[in-house]
DNA sequence: ATCAATGTTCATCACGATTGAACGAAGGGG
DNA sequence: CCCCTTCGTTCAATCGTGATGAACATTGAT
């Protein structure tokens, strides 16, 4: 994985500088030219380069990420097919629940959320966007499930089982075993592991459409409040998880 | 504001290679090589750079739009001061009147879709990350009437009036008229002039912060379809927009 | 008015992006 | 089964171009 120097420096260095803006949000040429240990001069062509094409905008003096940002990111989701096929479940059981439901998809060892929807008592929590790593989450702990054992481990290597919350797993073999086990139910939980008061089920998705589908694993979840989400209700929502998720995996066949 | 060569030509090109994958979806090297009439192996190399970001995604022998655009999209979008506090006003609409309810940005002389909210009889229309013109939606226009009015001229001369229904404004002086009668009233409608079938209200929202504040102008609307949006609707629904704007504008100067 | 900090332009040079050629692998057709 | 095409990938050589420092322009602060 760690092909060496056969890249395009200019443009690296073009999208470092777009990744730093991520990072400090608002900022000045100098600011960014400090932040990265480049020269001013430099640091102008790149913005200027990037702001050619609409990828950072000027206003007055400060640089932001420009809405062509936004907009290639829908544009992205709109070629998944879990999404396109998936959002109406998401929708469906949102509203069938009133809790709030997640899709999400794996890409190079992460797992991205990449649509929700907010039933009538859903928490509030915008998740468009965001980038997981996958073993603190139902959603992420689904994938891996799918995923073959060599693949899990690579992916354990590169980006570590980081703890958010007491109850996070951050064993490997525990990881391993939980594993196991949500393959055979077919459904994966997650009891305040990445987010303290926040219990979900999920469900993976795959995407066995031949030709040239997109072969990587989604998954689609509810997500509550602890106060609500007792073991029971958890159980409860499970095989209606489970029935969504292959409802899409069938409906990407059709197609 | 047409800048010569002042711009660094890989990053220039490795970008324009992001934009092509975009329009074409989901692609081989090939076909975007040709696509843009490249050498194969100079693809590669652009291609190899953007995987290793995460900007783009290989999967066996295609090349799909990667899920980083979706990231920074939302980043993009977070840094908004109109996002942060607008929200929440969106959210509030859609919940108070059962339709669908949106946020825009102005940018570069074109409207962007930033967050929509559905209410339960909302018609099912996505919009976050759309680019749109400005002067064939309500919140586009409620844009324009804030805009001095040497800035509409250059709007109007880069990026045109196309026709996309039967209603769309596409005269240079009704719609000059029109704005006028917008900034008076503080509120836009639209009668089908972008979509038929579909009714808006909208207001603009602009950023009177000081200091580094984003001065650019947004607005935010009410839509739906024609059949439930009478004229009296409209009227009834126009002072809750603007209302809305009213607050958004207040709170983003507390802050 | 002076000074510092930042944005912007210019000319120079060394490095690196592009290019064509060539190899390896995969797939299809005769 | 082998030939042939197509595509991905690597390599070496060259020409072009991005980085750099210096200098000028602009702004705001003291």
């Amino acid at each position: 994985m760690v092909d060496e120097q056969k890249r395009i420096q200019s443009s690296e260095r073009s999208l470092t500088i777009l990744g730093a803006l991520a990072v400090l949000g608002p900022a000045t040429a100098s600011e960014i030219a400090d932040h990265l240990d480049l020269a001013r001069n430099t640091m102008h062509y790149h913005l200027k380069t990037l702001a050619h094409q609409s990828y950072v905008v000027e206003i007055d003096g400060q640089y932001r990420l420009g809405m062509r940002l936004l907009n290639m990111g829908h544009r992205a989701v709109e070629n998944l097919d879990v999404y396109r096929v998936g959002k109406a479940k998401v929708d469906e059981l949102s509203r069938q629940t009133g809790e709030l439901s997640i899709l999400m998809i794996e890409e190079n060892g992460y797992g991205y959320y990449v649509y929700d929807a907010h039933g009538d008592d859903a928490v509030r929590f915008d998740t468009v966007g965001r980038r997981k790593h996958l073993h603190d989450n139902a959603l992420g702990k689904a994938v891996l499930a799918q995923l073959p054992p060599e693949r899990v481990n690579e992916i354990l290597d590169e980006r570590g089982l980081p703890e958010t919350t007491p109850h996070t797993i951050t064993d490997r073999s525990t990881l391993k075993a939980e594993i196991d086990t949500i393959r055979e139910r077919g459904v994966a939980f997650d009891r305040e592991e990445q987010l303290e008061g926040l219990c979900c089920v999920a469900a993976a998705v795959e995407n066995r459409g031949d030709a040239g589908a997109d072969r990587r694993v989604g998954a689609i979840s509810i997500a509550g409040p602890t106060s609500r989400m007792s073991d029971e209700r958890l159980e409860a929502l499970a095989p209606r998880v489970s029935d969504a998720a292959n409802l899409i995996e069938l409906e990407m066949q059709g197609y």
